[in-house]
DNA sequence: GTCTATACACCGATAGAC
DNA sequence: GTCTATCGGTGTATAGAC
């Protein structure tokens, strides 16, 4: 995951892989007989269940809205390292739409938008705009990480986090 | 251009370059002596002087700041053909940070964020308010590029450009 | 389940004819 | 300035011993 998030799809190639886990090339296509693309496919599923355990279900929990909304940011903080480490959807979804791990790229990001629609609702927020608000907020984060990687400056993406809860339970 | 906006560093081979600009690889060698990285420049050059002619300049002009930004909107709406493309300097800036031409990425990122801050403080913000509201705008576009690609869905990059204007010279 | 050794295609890059 | 032909290296992927 580590290598895939950093270098891309085409840039990992099998000899980091290798040297990544410690396994030789025919060990790693003795657990991933389809070669690259079931190794992406195991970190998207890793990377899912880590995103539902972590991100999601706090998302969705039945607590007060703002207090579930710190703790998406602590998650994402902990996650993209305060905004120094590059996002594994960003990185593969950038990239050509033709790929076969791009429809499970969009699924993630369409739960991760109606996962946290959910406390906005909570919130009183109509699901329209709960829905857009969401949107929006996944986006900005996306794009801190992205400004704070190729500025090496994590400023952008402290700001955009701690902006977050209060803009998006706004009236 | 396209091909690296598109494919990013490492998925744009010779081959596709050759075959996108219709020259064999020898030509290629001709014109740009230091290889793919010198092709990368040659881009990123062309970029720049497009972004300054369309995008930075514009934006410092001497116009009413709303219409500015405008100006601005217009001209990232058909460089991303309404969200539709990847932006290339996501796509290289995402990556390894220790990359000969990751300097110039970082660079053209801040002359936009100075550019895009000079409207701001015509209309009366302070300077440090106008150069962060410049960088979270910026970060606000990237991330609904990334979103809109990913999801192949452009309604957020729409939503994103149409409500910057306001939001940005709000008091 | 891991390894060494290897197959073959494609990579970036070069030589040299025209 | 473009081409064909080719280089050495690395890419993904496989065979087969242990």
């Amino acid at each position: 995951m580590a290598v895939l998030r950093q270098q891309g799809y085409d840039g990992a190639s099998l000899s980091e892989l290798s040297r990544a886990t410690g396994l030789g090339k025919s060990s790693l296509y003795h657990h991933f007989p389809d070669g690259k693309d079931d190794m992406v496919g195991a970190v998207l599923a890793h990377l899912e269940q880590t995103l539902e355990a972590d991100l999601f279900a706090p998302l969705r929990g039945d607590g007060p809205p703002a207090a579930r909304l710190r703790a998406m940011n602590r998650t994402l903080d902990a996650f993209y390292d305060h905004g120094q480490d590059a996002c594994l959807l960003a990185n593969l979804g950038i990239g050509e739409s033709s790929r076969p791990f791009h429809p499970r790229i969009r699924q993630i990001f369409a739960r991760w938008i109606e996962a946290l629609a959910a406390p906005l609702r909570a919130a009183g927020l109509s699901p329209s705009v709960a829905r857009t608000r969401a949107e929006d907020a996944i986006a900005r984060i996306q794009g801190a990480v992205v400004l704070a990687r190729s500025l090496q400056d994590s400023t952008v993406f402290a700001r955009t986090l701690r902006a977050l809860p209060t803009e998006l339970l706004r009236r």
